[in-house]
DNA sequence: CAGTGAGCGAGCTTCCGCTTGACTT
């Protein structure tokens, strides 16, 4: 018995590296990390150097005790573990947590194909020592947020909150969402449409009067501010125009061509699959993880937890020979396109998400979602080989003399013509554009057109839906692919809720409670750059630039120029922000009450083993409570004053002999 | 059940990232 033993993380990869690498070998997993620091604030010892110890978790200590015997009657030990940063340290701790007496060597591919494994084994290194010490920084200072911040919740907003360097800054956008949509001013307007018949029949809208621009969506601002000379119609003036519009000749002023292009997507990666499961197929980000985890184990795509849109070559070319038999030569670029991580800090240690088999169009044997997602992926990776889509965008405007106003009026439309469609072929856009266009002349006078005067009102800014936070967290290099899902999981825990049938994220009021003690408190820490500032210092630690204490200690207590010590601002295991002198939001004065109208959090307590205690406005000495789901958005300054009348008056709960019962507020409120 | 919101104290909670399968409904 002479085997070497080769430890990967994914057990699913076992069996196809086993037989790619034969009997001298013996391929077993990890099943990921099996070891971790314990889970208490004294897990990672400020004094004395940011030591830490890794221990087995309860499942790790199986996946140890197998390994142990597998390299028993091994000659070599092969670590080829993921080829990034938390890899190297699965590798680092296997090491560690298994002694062995045979010689140890690193490899490392990121495709798991005969050539790749092949190319690694004839290459072996050794662990990368300062990859390892950046993994423990980066574990030790997520441990550090979450342990010592997660404690200031507990006492100035409520017990069991959690803070970290992910969650944070991802409920922060969220909150600041939502109060961009309490401060949005809706503007009301009105348009005028005209309609052409024809075939297809155009639709104009009105742009302007008399050379003076008429009033858009785009041209108010949040606060109900209107873009100076733009004019805004009412509905008076807009019923008089279509009055006088009615029955006026109609002619072409301009005709202005514009190249359409679009181009061909990248193949998926774990974010963007995750926010167009969520858009096409209205899927949350847990039954798409899930879909993908049984694609993956049936074998029909690759890992499915990857951020790098890089596809192997042989499946460059197995896409593209798809793309022309089924579309021909012309709807293929000459040079196959070979898609690079836009991220500067993408790990880059798996392939683009992709199917293992091209010319499988389907596939059966899954759930429904896994079918359908497969179908999205098939698409988008046979997509991602074929040219961009070209066309002609033409806007055409109409001068329209409106009788009796003395007025000209202009409208405009437009309509694009695709003419190489390429990989729309395959892969359509969500967003349909614009209808073809018919071919007008400059000049040309058209038949009537029929006018009508539509309503508008502006939109506030759109809540997050899981697919869009994932993209705006993923846009900022926070978070994993590994971990999009369970942070979403993890904020609905405690800080957001949907509305049954809709995907908008909607914070709780604790959430904006959470979210100011963050802000006052720890303002660096929420911002989206912490993450990205973080990882330009563990990039110097893997280049041996930058050692592991030092970099702790700009963290915990020494600062650096852009962090503050978190030592400054956590004094004696305590913030200065005291909940009871600073409310959550103010209102403004109460108009007939006269005290300032505050909200307030309201700490839960545990009374006869119910939780009881929720979110309160409190007007001097009188309150009211609120559900912790109240839409803020919803809670406008005059819906809270209202709040407070309301309760002034005693609820009449039923009658008895012609006489009202009240509840007891009757006798306790005063006047 | 609905409204409340003072103060005390005991005992508890919490991170991110890498992987599945063992659970329940």
């Amino acid at each position: 018995m002479n085997y070497s033993l080769v430890i990967v993380e994914s057990p699913t990869k076992v069996a196809t590296i086993q037989k790619i690498l034969g009997p001298n070998f013996v391929v077993a997993s990890t099943r990921g990390h099996f070891a971790d620091l314990p889970e208490k604030k004294g897990a990672v010892d400020i004094e004395h150097g940011f030591a830490v110890q890794y221990r087995l978790t309860e499942k790790g200590a199986k996946t140890i005790a197998d390994l142990r015997q597998q390299l028993a009657g091994a000659s070599e030990l092969i670590i080829a573990t993921d080829a990034d940063r938390e890899g190297e340290m699965i590798g680092h701790l296997a090491v560690e947590f298994l002694q062995p007496t045979v010689p140890v060597k690193r490899v490392r591919f990121n495709a798991v194909t005969a050539d790749a494994i092949n190319e690694a084994m004839a290459h072996p290194t050794v662990i990368d020592e300062n990859l390892v010490l950046a993994a423990r920084s980066r574990r030790v200072i997520d441990h550090i947020y979450g342990f010592h911040l997660s404690p200031e919740l507990w006492r100035t907003v409520r017990p069991g909150l959690s803070a970290g360097r992910v969650q944070s800054p991802a409920l922060h956008m969220v909150v600041k969402r939502e109060k961009e949509r309490m401060a949005f001013v809706v503007s009301e307007y009105h348009g005028i449409d005209m309609v052409l018949a024809g075939d297809p029949a155009v639709t104009a809208a009105l742009r302007s009067i008399d050379g003076a621009e008429v009033a858009a969506s785009r041209h108010f601002d949040s606060t109900g501010g209107l873009k100076p000379g733009v004019v805004a119609l009412d509905a008076q003036q807009a019923d008089d125009l279509v009055m006088c519009l009615d029955g006026a000749p109609v002619s072409v002023l301009s005709v202005e061509p514009k190249a359409y292009r679009r181009r061909a997507p990248f193949p998926y990666i774990t974010s963007s699959m995750l926010q167009d499961a969520a858009g096409r197929l209205r899927l949350g980000s847990k039954a798409t993880q899930s879909a993908l985890q049984s694609l993956f184990e049936a074998g029909h795509i690759t890992y499915p937890r990857t951020d790098s849109p890089h596809m192997a070559p042989q499946a460059v070319a197995a896409a593209r020979a798809v793309a022309i038999e089924m579309f021909g030569e012309q709807n293929v670029p000459a040079n196959a396109r070979h898609p690079k991580a836009k991220k500067s800090n993408a790990q880059e240690a798996h392939e683009a998400l992709r199917p293992t088999n091209m010319s499988k169009r389907t596939v059966s044997g899954v759930g429904t979602n896994a079918k359908r997602v497969y179908e999205m992926i098939w698409r988008r990776t046979i997509a991602s080989q074929m040219i961009d889509a070209t066309g002609t965008t033409t806007t055409v405007s109409f001068a329209v003399h409106a009788e009796g106003a003395g007025e000209q009026c202009v409208f405009t439309a437009s309509g694009t013509v695709i003419d190489v469609p390429g990989f729309r072929l395959v892969w359509a856009p969500q967003t349909e554009e614009e209808p073809p266009m018919p071919v007008f002349t400059v000049g040309q006078s058209c038949p009537a057109g029929t006018f009508t005067a539509i309503a508008h009102a502006t939109k506030p800014p759109a809540r997050y839906t899981e697919g869009t936070l994932i993209k705006a967290l993923e846009d900022d290099g926070i978070g994993r692919p590994s971990t999009y899902a369970s942070t979403m999981q993890s904020l609905r825990l405690r800080y957001v809720w949907s509305k049954k049938g809709d995907s908008a994220l909607i914070p709780t009021v604790s959430a904006f409670a959470v979210d100011q003690v963050m802000q006052v408190c720890f303002a660096e820490l929420i911002d989206h750059r912490f993450t990205n500032q973080m990882e330009d210092r563990l990039d110097e630690v893997v280049a041996g630039d930058l050692g592991y204490e030092a970099l702790l200690a700009a963290f915990w207590s020494a600062g650096d120029g852009t962090w503050t010590p978190l030592e400054k601002l956590i004094v004696n295991g305590k913030t200065l922000f005291d909940p009871k002198r600073t409310p959550v939001l103010s209102f403004g004065v109460h108009p007939t009450l006269g005290d300032e109208v505050v909200l307030r959090a309201g700490r839960a307590y545990k009374s006869r083993g119910r939780t009881v205690g929720r979110p309160y406005l409190a007007c001097g000495k009188k309150t009211v409570s609120i559900a912790d789901d109240t839409e803020m958005d919803q809670l406008t300054p005059e819906v809270a004053f209202a709040r407070l009348l309301e309760s002034r008056e005693p609820r009449v709960l039923g009658e008895h002999g012609g006489i009202p019962w009240r509840s007891c507020a009757a006798s306790t409120a005063r006047t």
